[in-house]
DNA sequence: AAAATGTTTTCCATTGTATGGAAAGGTATA
DNA sequence: TATACCTTTCCATACAATGGAAAACATTTT
C-alpha cells in the first residue's frame, strides 16, 4: 500500500500544519494543545516540534513550556517579503496615506489565489489591526483583491471564479459571478475598489492597483478602518487619494497601466 | 536499526533545509540545484518542494522552472515579528537613526545564542544593505549582540562563551575570552558598543541597548556603515545618538536598565 | 502528605511511508 | 535529427516515522 497522498510526504505537511498552528497563537502552545488542535498524537507533536526547534523554525519556552514560532521561520518568510521588493518604495507612499486620511494604509499582493497582506502601517486611531501582515484573505471578499481580479480579462475573471469560487465571508461578501462582475464594472469606471464589510463586519476598505513594468498588476494599496468612519460622503475623495498615490507608486516603480 | 535523532524527523529535517535553501537565493533554484545544494536525490527533492508548494511555503514559478519561498512562510515568519512588538515603536527612532547619521540603522535581538537582525531602515547612500533582516551573526562578532552580552554578569558571559564558543567571522573578530571582556568593559563604561569589522571586513557598527519592562536587554539598535565613512572622530559622537536613542526607546517602551 | 489529574518526555516493536533508482516525458542546445 | 540535461512519475524495498504505553515531572485536590 503506498503513500499516494493530496498532502505530499506526510511527516513533512505535518510539521508545517504544526508550524501554522504556532503561528495563530502570538502567546505560546503547549504540545498537548498543539496535539489536540493538530489531531495528531502527543508523542508525535512532541517529536515534529522538537525536529521544528532543531532546525531553528520553532522555540521552546521551558519556564512557560510553550512552544513558538522561531527564528528561521522569520529568516525564511523574509525571503518572500524581498522578492516582492516593491514594499520599501512604497512606504512612503503608504505613510503619507495613513497621514492624510488617518485610517491604515496596507499593501497586498495576489499570491495563489488569496490576496495577502504585506505590509501595513497603522493608523494612529484607537482601532488595532484588524487583518495583520501575512494574513490571507478569498480574493472577492477583498477592495485589493477585486482591484488586482479588475485589470485581468473577463474570461480570466470567470475561469477563476470557476476555480476557486466565492467564499463569503460576511453577509455582504460576493456570492455570485453576475454582482461581482458588476462591481468589477464599476471599479475599472472608477479606478477604485470598495470593500463595503465584505471582509469583515464594520469595516471598510478603498483600494486600487499598482502596475508593474510589464503592464500586470503588481499589488494593491488601500486605505481601511471602520465603515462608521468611512462613510459615503468621505469614500469618493479618498478613493481619488488612493488611486493618485497607486499611480504615483506605479510611476516611482517604472510601471504602466494595460491599455484599457 | 532505529532512528538516531541529531536532526530530528529525517524528511522534515530535509524539507526545512530545502526551505533555507530556497530563502538563499531569491533569483529561485531549480530542482536539480536545490538537490545538488541539499545533497539529497532530486526525486526526494522534488517530492519535497511538491509538499512544501501544497502547503504554501513553497511556491513553483512553471515559466522558468524555479522555486521560491512561499507566501505560507511569510505568514508564519510574521508571527514571530509579531511576538517582538517592540519593532514597531522602533521605527521611527531607527529612521531618526538614519537621517542624523545617514548610515544604515538596524534593530536586533539575542535569539538561540545568535544575534538576529529584525528590522533595518538602510541608508540613502549607495551601498546595498549588507546583512538583510533574517540574518543571524554570532553574538560576539555583532555590535549588538556585544550591547546585549554586556548586559549580563560576567559569569553569564563567560559560560555563554564556553558553550557557544567564539566563531570569529574576520581577522579582528573576538577570539577569546579575555579581549572580550575586555571589549565588554569597555562597552559598559561608554554605553554603547563598537563593531569594528569583527564582522564584515570593511564594515563598522555602532550598538546600544534597549531594556525591556524586566531589566533585561530587549533588543539592541545599531548604526552601521563602510568603515571609511565611519572614522574614529565620528564614532564618539554616533555613539552616544545611538546610545540616547536606545534610551529614548527603552522609555517609550517603559523599558528600565537595570542595576548597574 | 498523599493521591489524583494532567502534563512533558522517552522508549520501542510494528507497519506504513519515505526513499532513490530507473524510466518516462519535456525542452532547450548542437 | 540527435544530444544533453532537465523535470516528473512510478515502484519495490528497507528504513524511518508512528502511536501506545510507561516513565518522569508538575500542579492541584483531597
Amino acid at each position: 500500500m503506498g503513500t499516494q497522498t493530496t498532502e505530499g510526504v506526510q511527516s513533512v505537511a505535518r510539521a508545517l500544519g504544526l508550524l501554522k498552528i504556532l503561528s495563530g497563537h502570538d502567546e505560546g502552545v503547549r504540545v498537548s494543545d498543539a496535539a489536540r488542535e493538530s489531531g495528531l498524537a502527543v508523542s508525535t507533536t512532541h517529536r515534529l516540534l522538537t525536529t521544528l526547534e532543531l532546525q531553528g523554525f520553532a522555540q521552546f519556552d521551558p519556564e512557560r513550556a510553550l512552544w513558538h514560532v522561531g527564528r528561521e521561520a522569520f529568516a525564511v518568510g523574509a525571503a518572500f517579503g524581498r522578492r516582492h521588493n516593491f514594499v520599501a518604495p512604497a512606504l512612503p507612499y503608504l505613510r503619507r496615506l495613513r497621514d492624510v486620511t488617518r485610517e491604515t494604509a496596507n499593501l497586498g499582493i495576489l499570491d495563489s489565489d488569496e490576496l495577502v497582506t504585506i505590509s501595513q502601517v497603522e493608523s494612529r486611531e484607537i482601532m488595532r489591526a484588524i487583518s495583520p501582515p501575512g494574513g490571507r484573505v478569498p480574493a472577492f471578499c477583498s477592495g485589493m483583491g477585486k482591484a488586482i481580479l479588475a485589470t485581468w480579462e473577463d474570461a480570466d475573471i470567470a475561469a477563476f471564479a470557476a476555480r476557486t469560487g466565492f467564499r463569503p465571508l460576511t453577509g455582504q461578501s460576493h456570492r455570485g459571478l453576475e454582482t461581482a462582475m458588476a462591481d468589477i464594472g464599476r471599479i475599472r469606471a472608477r479606478g477604485y475598489a470598495l470593500d463595503d464589510e465584505e471582509h469583515v463586519t464594520g469595516l471598510r476598505c478603498v483600494a486600487a492597483v499598482v502596475w508593474s513594468p510589464q503592464g500586470e498588476a503588481a499589488c494593491a494599496i488601500s486605505v481601511s478602518g471602520l465603515a462608521a468612519r468611512l462613510q459615503e460622503e468621505r469614500i469618493g475623495e479618498i478613493g481619488e487619494t488612493v488611486a493618485r498615490a497607486a499611480a504615483e507608486l506605479t510611476a516611482k516603480l517604472g510601471g504602466v497601466a494595460a491599455p484599457g
